[in-house]
DNA sequence: AGTTTTCCTACCCGGTGGGTAGGATATCCC
DNA sequence: GGGATATCCTACCCACCGGGTAGGAAAACT
């Protein structure tokens, strides 16, 4: 197992609330129990999501959590980060601002350019490539109109997204 | 980090051996020293490579492991399922005998299939294919011709590799 | 006021990743 | 044969973290 329950419940917390109506939250109570997963610990997934600015939470009786975006807007790589924090396949391997994925490792004494850096990267890529390309939208057979396929157009109804200097970064991965 | 340092210590042995003649065993003793490994750990390794019949070993004085086959003819996924057990992203999805994704809840009362399934079975499926298009030889130079496009054409060394498929959605997952 | 809910901090516990220890067995070289 | 050199195997260890609980403070509703 590569990814841990956070993001697996995390996810399945997200695809929950794009079901509903966006402007009537749902408890984290009522996802809990729908769901089967306890309560005490989905609380603190969402607040993970809540600070990267995924959803929104109204305070105090009926409030709860609904989407800050339409779901076509919010792909899944960010969910996933705000879960599981970056994504790396191995420990050496890290995206630095730029997106472009550097080795920790390199520019040690004696440390030709490692063998097996090209491997990673390539993986890496891969997988924030596949994560990038969906939406949540494509999660729920409602919203799911062209998705099999998922299409590279990205302006969802109306609104913007935040350019969140991550999908779409990889064009080329590496050439070492 | 998804891959432990068991695929990450263990893919560099493999380069490291891929390197090396193949008739004259490499012993681990060495190999250790080179990569700056600890030798005790590394015989763990390397036991599940042999047992998935990815090296052999020579006993004795002047024994040590080399590659059962040529490097193109090894697939990087074969390395790294030996050495972290079968690859999926979450507990729930695992690759039945036939190579199909399946998730272990299906069939259960009142589940009706899961939102999230096709997120993690995408994502399962480029990180398999990722690795199964590349072969150790994809990592070292020297062997490294034509290496960028990995080709289709799988028989070398005249063993046949196991088909290894991944699920039917086809992507040009790296170009370069 | 009282209820419902988010929010926050602290704590817990089992599993396992990562590694050590020690010895048994096989093979080469002299 | 006798070392020396290796693989092989089983058992053990420990820190860390994933996964989860507990308890309460602050909002917002009725
Ligand atoms: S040490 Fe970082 S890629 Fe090899
Ligand atoms: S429960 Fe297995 S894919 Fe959702």
């Amino acid at each position: 197992m590569m990814f841990s329950t956070k993001a697996e419940y995390g996810v399945r917390v997200m695809a929950h609330l794009a079901k509903r109506d966006p402007d009537a939250p749902v408890s984290l109570g009522s996802i809990a129990e729908a769901e089967g997963l306890p309560l005490a610990y989905l609380e603190h997934l969402v607040q993970r999501l809540r600070r990267e600015g995924l959803v929104e939470s109204r305070r105090g009786a009926r409030g709860g959590y609904s989407l800050s975006r339409p779901p076509e807007a919010i792909s899944m790589a960010e969910v996933v980060r705000a879960l599981e924090g970056d994504i790396a396949p191995i420990e050496c391997i890290t995206a630095d601002a730029d997106g472009q994925l550097v080795c920790a490792r390199d520019g040690e004494p004696g440390h030709e350019p490692c063998a097996t850096k090209l491997l990673w990267t390539r993986v890496q890529g891969s997988i924030v490539r596949t994560l990038s390309e969906m939406t949540l939208a494509d999660l729920i057979p409602e919203h799911r109109q062209g998705s099999a396929e998922p299409t590279r157009s990205r302006e969802a109804g109306g609104r913007t997204i935040p350019t969140e200097r991550g999908p779409g970064r990889p064009a080329e991965v590496t050439k070492t």
